[in-house]
RNA sequence: CGCGGGGUGGAGCAGUCUGGUAGCUCGUUGGGCUCAUAACCCAAAGGUCGCAGGUUCAAAUCCUGCCCCCGCAA
C-alpha cells in the first residue's frame, strides 16, 4: 500500500525480490494540474505496468469490498509506505506478520506524514529509513531496522525523499524475509524521545525575517516543492528557492531590508545581525527566475523592504 | 466548463484603462579611465510589440478569433 513517487522503489523492490504481490493499495485518481485532468498516483502507474491488481478505495474503513480482499488473499504482510490514510485496527489485525510499514525517518524522531521536510528544516544533517511494524497509534510501533542516512548541507526535500525512498526500498527487501523467518524482535520505540513531524499547512511556509538567516535556508531547503518559503511581496507571495547565509555582516539593518545587491542575487536582513542571499525566486503567477532577473524588472534597490 | 496571470530587442519588466512614429534595468559589442577589475564613464548594435482579421487618418494600445506559456486551487 503506497501512493506517491517515494513508494515505487519499495514497490518494485518487493517484485523483483519474487514476493507474491496480490494487490496494490493506493489513493484514488485526483484532479490535478491546469484543467483539473485526472492524475494516476504514481503506484498506480507502476502497478499497472507490472500488471499487479490495483485498488484505489476512497475509504477503507467501513469498506466492505476492501475486506473482502484481505479476507481473499489472506496475506502474509502488508507492505506500506505513504500511503496516505489511516489504516483501521481490522486492516492491522489480518495479516500473518501484520502490516510493515517504511518509514522515512529514524524513529521515534519525526513520527508524523512529513519526516524529511522536517528533518531538513531543523537543520538535522542526519536522517534515515524504518522498518517497523504498525500498531493504532501514529507511526508508534516497534521497530525492525533502521539504516541512518547523512543530509548533506544544501540538499533539498525532494532530493533526499528520492534517496530515503531508494533506502528504503533496499531495507525493506533485506529485513523482509528475516521478519518473515522470525529472526528478528522488533524494538520498541523511546516515546519520551519521540517528535513530530506534522503535514505541511501553507503557513509553515511563511517567512518571519526575524528569524536567522540559518533558519530560513533551512526551510527553503526542506519546504520544496510545497508551500515554499516564501514572504508577501505587492500583495502576493513571494517564493524563495535557492538562498544562503551571507558570511559578511549587514551592520545593522531592519529585518527585511534589501542590504546588498550583485550579480548572483541581493541579501537580505535578517534576526541578529545574519543575512540570506537569495539566488532564485518566484513571484504569484510568475516562474521561478534567477534573483537577479527578478531585481532588474521590480526595480528594487538597496534600503527597500523585502516583504510588505 | 475550477480560479487567475502573461506573451514588447539576448534576460527581467514598463507602456495598453485616457490610440499618435517603443522605454527602463541588466546583458552584448566598441571606446575611455585605472596598477588593475566582474567597478566607473562614453558610445553603439539589436524589436514583424505571440498569430490572423477588423475598426481608424493612425493600433503594442480598441474589437473578434486562434496559438503558446505560467501560477493557484485540489
Amino acid at each position: 500500500m503506497g501512493t506517491p513517487e517515494f513508494a515505487v522503489p519499495s514497490l518494485a523492490r518487493l517484485v523483483e525480490g519474487g514476493h507474491q504481490v496480490e494487490a496494490v493499495f493506493t489513493q484514488p485518481d485526483k484532479p490535478a494540474g491546469r484543467g483539473n485532468k485526472l492524475q494516476p498516483p504514481p503506484v498506480k502507474t507502476f502497478a499497472l505496468e507490472h500488471n499487479l491488481a490495483v485498488h484505489q478505495p476512497a475509504r477503507i474503513k467501513t469498506n466492505e469490498e476492501v475486506r473482502a480482499v484481505f479476507a481473499e488473499v489472506a496475506p502474509d504482510a502488508c507492505v506500506v509506505a505513504a500511503y496516505g490514510k489511516i489504516l483501521p485496527e481490522w486492516m492491522l489485525a489480518i495479516p500473518r506478520l501484520g502490516c510493515i510499514n517504511v518509514h522515512a525517518s529514524l524513529l521515534p524522531k519525526y513520527r508524523g506524514a512529513a519526516p524529511v521536510n522536517w528533518a531538513i528544516a531543523r537543520g538535522e544533517s542526519e536522517t534515515g529509513v524504518t522498518i517497523m511494524q504498525m500498531e493504532a497509534g501514529l507511526d508508534t510501533g516497534p521497530m525492525f531496522a533502521k539504516r541512518s542516512v547523512a543530509i548533506g548541507p544544501e540538499e533539498t526535500a525532494p532530493e533526499l525523499l528520492s534517496r530515503l525512498a531508494g533506502v528504503g526500498a533496499d531495507l525493506l527487501s533485506e529485513t523482509l524475509p528475516v521478519i518473515a523467518d522470525g529472526g528478528v524482535v522488533p524494538e520498541a520505540q523511546d516515546d519520551a524521545r519521540a517528535t513530530y513531524a506534522p503535514i505541511l499547512k501553507r503557513e509553515d511556509g511563511l517567512i518571519d525575517w526575524r528569524m536567522p538567516a540559518r533558519e530560513i535556508v533551512n526551510r527553503v531547503r526542506a519546504f520544496q516543492p510545497w508551500p515554499g518559503t516564501f514572504t508577501t511581496f505587492r500583495g502576493g507571495r513571494l517564493i524563495i528557492w535557492r538562498a544562503r547565509e551571507d558570511e559578511a555582516l549587514p551592520a545593522s539593518a531592519a529585518p527585511a531590508t534589501i542590504t546588498a545587491t550583485g550579480k548572483s542575487g541581493f541579501t537580505v536582513a535578517c534576526a541578529g545581525g545574519s543575512a540570506l542571499l537569495i539566488e532564485e525566486l518566484q513571484i504569484e503567477g510568475k516562474r521561478r527566475t534567477p534573483a537577479r532577473d527578478f531585481l532588474n524588472g521590480a526595480r528594487l534597490s538597496t534600503g527597500d523592504a523585502i516583504s510588505d
